[in-house]
DNA sequence: TCTGGGGTCCTAGGACCC
DNA sequence: TCTGGGGTCCTAGGACCC
């Protein structure tokens, strides 16, 4: 495949997400190290990693590192908020945008050549505008693919714009370190290391076989295309989220007695279920997962035969799970508590259709009772009936 | 130095079906 | 007496990402 000019593909990634937002709100801890989170590091401030500190790191570490250092707690909200505006400028520039996570998102600007000019100056503009709307600084990757584009961003930061020249993209690519490319991390990286591969380049190298055989099929197949430069998933707007969780850390000095797990998994299901209803999906799988006094972890799941949004369903599935890791707890000692409802559905609205005898004047309440089950009492409450003859149809808006 | 909270995708075995 | 080939779904674990 050829392609005249520059590549088309943005990758947007904001710099230290956390710690920018509070460096922007707080002009006391603009151009010092910052820190935000306690236990473990959520995000460091460039002036914070060039002491070493890094994300996820534990904070005692990460405080010995770098005495000098400003903690602060994480403002969940604000950051939600300012990723929104971000957001907000990134579909103003074009409607193909593909969010990867709370701070950075693909987008395709091939279209706009015409109306817009080349992809180097979209990207300088994009970064312009999200400093001068949301007050944040974003490095931009411009390349042919969105892999390479990540890799860019991944490159310049911070605050910077690298774009790919199409006429040396392996160029570009070969003399970069395995931990670059997407999708080796730690592991993976050491087995690469192990058979004296430190660069892409020497991963282009070895024949598809061989990875295949040292990583196993799917990541080796997509290491060697990555190397050779060849990805052509395109930018993909609507990918929706498969799952949606929630997790925390149990004490480890309170014993995890049934009743303390039971709390906690009470008030997981509440948040997941009321998040579920608030983007109009429902699940069908319901997941515990927990973490030990050993660092060990196990995950249990239970698959029901409707998807629901229902705080009651899931909550019963879910204490079935955790009655079932018991005796693990009790053996290991608790650490984390999550919950997760996967194989969610995208269907805004459910159908029920019922047999529906106005003899009977029952009809009406077994409907809603059968609501009740499978959907939970929110559902009822807001249950619509429509239609008469021959079924009764009640559609269910959840939240 | 022991570690948060949110996700994605892949693998592998077993059950079950044709 | 011992057994094909294909598929789907579910469960559990693991690596990886931000």
């Amino acid at each position: 495949m050829f392609v005249s000019g520059e590549g088309t593909i943005l990758h947007a990634d904001l710099d230290a997400f956390y710690a920018s937002v509070e460096q922007r709100d707080d002009r006391r801890l603009r151009g010092r190290p910052v820190i935000v989170g306690g236990g473990v590091v959520l995000a460091a401030s460039y002036e914070a990693k060039a002491c070493g500190v890094a994300t996820a790191m534990g904070g005692a570490q990460a405080r010995s590192l770098c005495p000098q250092a400003i903690v602060v707690p994480p403002r969940m909200s604000a950051y939600s908020a300012a990723s929104k505006a971000v957001f907000e400028v990134f579909r103003n520039t074009t409607p193909l945008v593909e969010g990867l996570s709370i701070d950075e998102a693909f987008l395709d600007v091939a279209g706009l050549r015409r109306i817009a000019g080349p992809p180097s100056g979209i990207a300088a503009r994009l970064r312009a505008e999200v400093l001068e709307r949301v007050g944040l600084p974003i490095t931009v990757g411009v390349a042919r693919t969105k892999f390479l584009a990540k890799v860019a961003s991944g490159v310049a930061k911070p605050d910077g714009l690298l774009v790919v020249p199409p006429d040396d993209e392996l160029g570009f690519l070969h003399p970069l370190a395995v931990e670059r490319l997407w999708g080796v991390g730690k592991v993976t990286a050491a087995k690469l290391h192990e058979h004296g591969i430190s660069t892409v380049g020497e991963v282009a190298e070895l024949p598809e076989k061989i990875l295949v055989s040292l990583l196993g099929g799917a990541l080796g197949r997509h290491l060697h295309a990555l190397a050779h430069n060849r990805d052509p998933r395109p930018v993909q707007p609507g990918r929706r989220r498969r799952s949606i969780g929630s997790q925390r850390a149990m004490s480890r000095r309170a014993p995890s007695t049934p009743e303390a797990v039971d709390a906690v998994v009470v008030a997981l299901v509440d948040r997941i279920c009321r998040r579920l209803r608030g983007a109009d999906r429902v699940g069908r799988t319901v997941v515990l997962r927990l973490r030990f006094g050993d660092y060990s972890r196990v995950s249990r799941s239970h698959t029901l035969p409707q998807p629901t949004c229902s705080t009651e369903a899931v909550l019963t599935a879910a204490r079935a799970l955790a009655a079932r890791a018991r005796p693990l707890i009790d053996e290991r000692g608790l650490t984390l508590v999550g919950v997760a409802v996967a194989n969610l559905d995208d269907d805004a609205a459910l159908q029920l259709v019922l047999p529906f005898d106005e003899e009977a004047g029952t009809a009406l309440d077994a409907v809603l009772d059968t609501v009740h089950d499978r959907f939970g009492s929110a559902a009822v409450t807001r249950a619509v009936l429509l239609g008469r003859d021959p079924g009764l149809s009640v559609p269910l808006l959840p939240d």
